[in-house]
DNA sequence: TTTATTCATAACCAACCAGATATGGATCTC
DNA sequence: GAGATCCATATCTGGTTGGTTATGAATAAA
């Protein structure tokens, strides 16, 4: 309950990052060219920000080619669920139905 | 829907921040003293840690003598679960009820 | 009225981080 | 095969940040 979300936290601390995952969350499969474009950064930046996702499981990788496609995976998410869920003790009753869900 | 988790997120990527947040949301109401001791860094140092939690609106203070009481404000966490709820497509049947309720 | 305690702020520093440009490998297109 | 496109990696840099010590205001205790 302690090491698990800090990859999680972090990841979407940064907005650019956090902008990413939204849209892939919305987009479905994504190239970076794609993502780049209406990022606002270079596409290095935009690939190093889907490194560190990836490397915190929110995003998946798929390889075609010579463009690689990414989709969100938003059933990594479950540590922050679990956190809010355990620290958050005046939703505790709503949100334990949902604990054991996961 | 973008600004609001902002602040959450970063707050609570830092694990020394998060863990002050921790013992709060189960210890009740402590003093900086008191946070202090187990926090393995220094007093100033959470001083201005209970500062961002406070600015993020995820602790409250009050002030009696000379010392600081702290408690948590899980209430604030509601973004955050607005933001799952929003951006986890694959939850969003689970979570559309609890949704509601905040 | 001293002395001690509690807390916040100021000033400083080392480490980290998000961005850029440069580059090269791999793959399509012509 | 030649050129263009897509992506990742390497390197560098400015800004942020989490930590420290120093200090002072406010309050409690002696």
């Amino acid at each position: 309950m302690k090491t698990a979300p800090n990859a999680l936290f972090k990841s979407l601390a940064d907005p650019t990052r956090r902008a990413l995952f939204e849209r892939l969350s919305r987009g479905g499969e994504l190239t970076v060219r794609m993502l780049t474009e209406k990022s606002g950064v270079s596409q290095p930046a935009v690939s190093k920000h889907l490194g560190i996702l990836r490397h915190a499981g929110l995003v998946r990788a798929r390889y075609k080619g010579r463009q690689t496609h990414y989709t969100a995976q938003p059933r990594a998410l479950a540590p922050l669920v679990d956190w809010m869920t355990y620290y958050s003790r005046f939703w505790h009753d709503r949100l334990d139905k949902l604990e054991h869900l996961l």
